[in-house]
DNA sequence: CAGACTCCCGGAAACGTTTACAGCAATGAG
DNA sequence: CTCATTGCTGTAAACGTTTCCGGGAGTCTG
């Protein structure tokens, strides 16, 4: 003969069974009184009396099986130290939370066999849907996308065909802000320092700055132009090639890790910041108001690009025929001391190195800062909790 | 008559059944397939082929109900915005990403309610393991942590009977480190930004403050202790209500992120770091070389008691029988310009507000750190049980 | 050529839960 | 007093996979 059916899981956890037999009642009663629904009084003394006993605890994945959904939702980023990650999350938390789910959060490190598995995991059924911010996109890796058997809203640029919710930003038109405001103040050997030109961020805000300075009228030299990746040192290291060649009287940077390496970059080789160089970031983060001096930083609307694509994904998840959306959020700057002081020019730029001293602010941090300049608030989108 | 068995899925989707009918064979053959286990090369060729028709993909909640693993081990951290926790989950992540499985982050916020909550649901058997690193540690908490039904590992203090798997740090012996680093360098007026004292690290970092100083003999002016909570913001309106009313020659604080803050608060106040006023933060994150000055900051290890712990996490999964195993990782000190500069002391220190400027090094950063001094205070400090 | 061995296959049971359905008792109305 | 209604209950069928087991065909050995 078998085995015995025995009312105990394989590794000695206690099932539905167990309670069951042990409260003296079939399954069905066992289940419906310990999710709520019915029960006689009786019953209901019983079976809570059982579980108790025998520290019942059941099993979501059976309970998922059964019920095809998860409560889970997953977030994969690239790189979990970057701040604007971090701003990003909680904004999806929050609106994930509201609806009673729970968030999880996977860093892929920016490797694209590393995020095609994730979606080939975890998407196989593991979680109800996923927000994922590609930093390259591949064919791969939208096919991967675009049949994914889960939910999928994608943070980023994505080809304007792809039929998969997307919630995206310009940042082409935010190297823009950037450039006009250090333009008024007066800058004219802007530099910029990129992240790689092969990410989908890269390339817009390489276009972007080139765009931008055209439109002024600039031409680019390109020893102001240097590349690393998106993280502080080699923003760093980049910074300190390009000041080795070059000398900027300001500085664009990808996004605020990089700018903070130029920071440092630039203090370290003794050049004063705003006066001699002056200094805006990319992406708003906690980060840029962390540093003396403060960064200006354009803002990509990190946190509401986040909140939207959450209630995209909560919205696809109820309804999972609705058609492809996209939404995109407009960038604005946020001036602070990295940027305030204008350079004081009189004719025409001339010499590169003619820096003088007085004219700059004395800055002090803690004041507030003069919020976003540029492109006001987008639209009358609801209050948003985060900074 | 019932609802004829159809091969699909409530959704649509396929399953197994949908593939192996195709296929002309039974499920088993097909789900062997699909494995990879067994199957003539006819037979794989026509499984595969129907699969890759009817594009299928495993559904991995019934797989784990089967095979009673799911391959994903969670992390819950307080804060995913501090800096501390990215480095731990990184080192974590190696480690876990080696063995075949997969990282999932949680942020609990330093909710009891919403960390207990996540226990109670992922650890339903959703992943096959989870390291937490809980800031408060309520009985609750303790009971939850204890009888969960998937093997979990602390990472932070916990009473020492409780039977977890535990990696922690000393902490109080870190702030000793601080501490005796600034006396030496002269400094006597040391004050100190904590976080919350009903939180185990707070608690411990006080405990480990008061101790310190009365190991040197210095008597603690109280007005020189300020407390706010683990984050940037509030460091630094701690450091600043401190500075409102007293003069200290230097400042420890419980983490990096209030050592920034503090930073801020000092240089908006004009005071010269490290001149007038040596800082030194704790964690030692990426955060603290991001500064200028570049600050000194007690390591805690928290990369490798993240290693560690995912060690002992993987061990546990595989053997769960193990015995409760607690480890320990001893904190060091890393020196950098924030507290480089000797305080130029010359008799036994008098007058506590009487501060020189002058044999101040002219520290740039990107000079390499001075690394890790000593796990060498003047006693051997206790070596801490519990907090 | 017979027997043993190997390989592949399909049926069916399991994983632990929820839930449709039907039976049954108690209650209320007429 | 009868009948319809209500409220619980238990049986059993799902959810989609993996895997044990027995049977059949083919191959090798003696």
């Amino acid at each position: 003969m078998g085995r015995k059916r025995l009312q105990e899981s394989a590794d000695g956890r206690p099932t539905v069974h167990t309670v069951a037999a042990r409260a003296g009642v079939s399954i069905a009663s066992a289940s419906r009184v310990l999710n709520g629904v019915g029960g006689s009084p009786e019953t209901i003394r019983k079976v809570r009396a059982a579980a108790a006993e025998v520290g019942y605890v059941p099993n979501a994945i059976a309970r998922s099986l059964q019920s095809q959904r998860t409560g889970l939702v997953a977030l994969a980023v690239e790189d979990i130290g970057n701040p604007v990650y971090v701003e990003m999350m909680r904004a999806i938390e929050s609106v994930v939370a509201a609806s009673g789910r729970q968030l999880l959060v996977h860093a892929t490190a920016g490797q694209v066999a590393k995020e095609t598995a994730l979606l080939r995991r975890l998407a196989h059924r593991y979680v109800d849907g996923m927000i994922v911010s590609p930093i390259r996109v591949t064919d791969d890796h939208l096919a991967a996308l675009v049949d994914s058997p889960v939910p999928v809203v994608v943070v980023g640029q994505l080809g304007a065909d792809a039929p998969v919710d997307n919630v995206r930003t310009d940042s082409r038109t935010g190297v823009g802000l950037a450039v006009d405001h250090l333009v008024a103040a007066g800058r004219r050997r802007i530099g910029f320092v990129n992240g790689p030109l092969d990410t989908v961020p890269g390339a817009a805000r390489d276009a972007g700055f080139r765009t931008a300075l055209a439109g002024h009228g600039i031409e680019l030299d390109e020893r102001l132009v240097e590349v690393g990746d998106f993280q502080y040192a080699a923003g760093r290291a980049a910074a300190e090639r390009l000041l080795a060649r070059a000398r900027p009287d300001a500085l664009v940077c990808a996004n605020d890790l990089i700018a903070v390496g130029a920071l440092h970059a630039l203090l370290a080789a003794g050049r004063r910041v705003p006066e001699d160089v002056a200094l805006v970031g990319m992406d708003d983060t906690e980060l840029a108001r962390m540093m003396f001096p403060q960064l200006s930083s354009v803002s990509l609307g990190s946190a509401e690009r986040g909140r939207r694509a959450a209630e995209l994904l909560l919205q696809r998840i109820t309804d999972p025929a609705l058609p492809p959306r996209r939404e995109q959020v407009a960038p604005h700057l946020a001036v602070r001391a990295s940027s305030a002081a204008p350079r004081p020019v009189l004719a025409p730029f001339r010499r590169a190195d003619a820096r003088t001293a007085e004219g700059a602010l004395p800055l002090v941090p803690g004041q507030p800062d003069q919020e976003p300049t540029a492109p006001k608030p987008p639209a009358p989108r609801t209050p948003e909790v985060t900074a």
